[in-house]
DNA sequence: ACACTTTAGGTAATATATTACCTAAATATG
DNA sequence: CATATTTAGGTAATATATTACCTAAAGTGT
């Protein structure tokens, strides 16, 4: 008969597995959601990561933030932040304003052309965002929303201790 | 009291809202592994998409497959993996080889230098993975595991269908 | 065998994300 | 107040991922 140890380490393969899985198709559905979205928002002349932007941009600030302010909340670089923030001025969803407070800050103000275009997407962000998730139950949404809750957590801490 | 149909919508918004929640948590938590695996791969001059390639390639074919076979397998495109192809080349790790049976296929295979790297990397990898899901009790991490197997198929769908 | 279609891969341009390094404004500290 | 450090953002180079378009080999149907 199996012995205690045995047993543990077996339960600790068999976690270790499911977590590599689970690594490996994180990946892989992030890949597809994106690329299914792009199609999505092709018509809009936007892509996955500026309408990701733009959300996060909306739902994490009162204000218009810094360029910094959003990188830190996408965990990415101002750099990174800028490319995004320049082709979206461009497109003529966002206004990029110095601080007059302080004049190293460089604000990102959504535009009236914007918000009108969030309004008019929502039905279809509804309906796209939807798909992605059927089949799955009600509890399994729920208990995929805690665990991701926890997931967002650890990440954070270890992507701060990382950047050090 | 509230009518059944207002139960209903209000039950609907608490899903979509937990379901726009994990969509941009999961783009996030991929994001941030991405940085945190590259930081620790760092050292041994390959990168987080390399490293994601050779665990795919490794684990989905028994023989060397074709550049599209693998591109297929990470839902890419055959330009993205010979790029990645061709630095993992560079780097040592593959070794791209015309078929003789077929003149149009280029294989992808593993180098000695390549499956001595990936042995002696087995304990590291177990504990970078390990902790990225810390914190999480084992129903936890089954759970997780089986929610992302249906993401996985529905996602597999869905990008099947828009790249049509 | 011959035309038709499909399949595998190539090049090039563009978008996203990083590292590396720079300037200038703001802040801290003697 | 003067100097040192930190902070916000800039440019440029490189890696990854896509679209668009091309060639050639292989497969199909008659």
């Amino acid at each position: 008969m199996k012995d205690s140890h045995t047993i543990k380490a077996e339960f600790d393969a068999e976690r270790l597995d499911m977590e590599r899985y689970i690594l490996v198709v994180l990946f892989l559905v992030q890949q597809r959601w994106s690329y299914i979205i792009s199609r999505d928002l092709a018509g809009d002349q936007i892509t996955t990561k500026q309408w990701l932007m733009m959300i996060v941009m909306t739902n994490a600030f009162q204000n218009p933030p810094s360029m910094q302010e959003v990188a830190d909340a996408m965990s990415t670089t101002h750099q990174n932040v800028k490319q995004l923030a320049t082709r979206l001025e461009t497109r003529g969803f966002l206004k990029i304003e110095r601080d007059p407070e302080n004049k190293r800050i460089l604000r990102l103000k959504a535009t009236e052309e914007c918000l009108e275009y969030w309004d008019k997407r929502t039905a279809e962000d509804i309906k796209s965002i939807t798909s992605l998730f059927r089949g799955l139950e009600d509890s399994e949404i729920k208990n995929l929303f805690e665990i991701m809750g926890k997931l967002e957590k650890t990440s954070s801490e270890l992507y701060i201790e990382a950047k050090k």
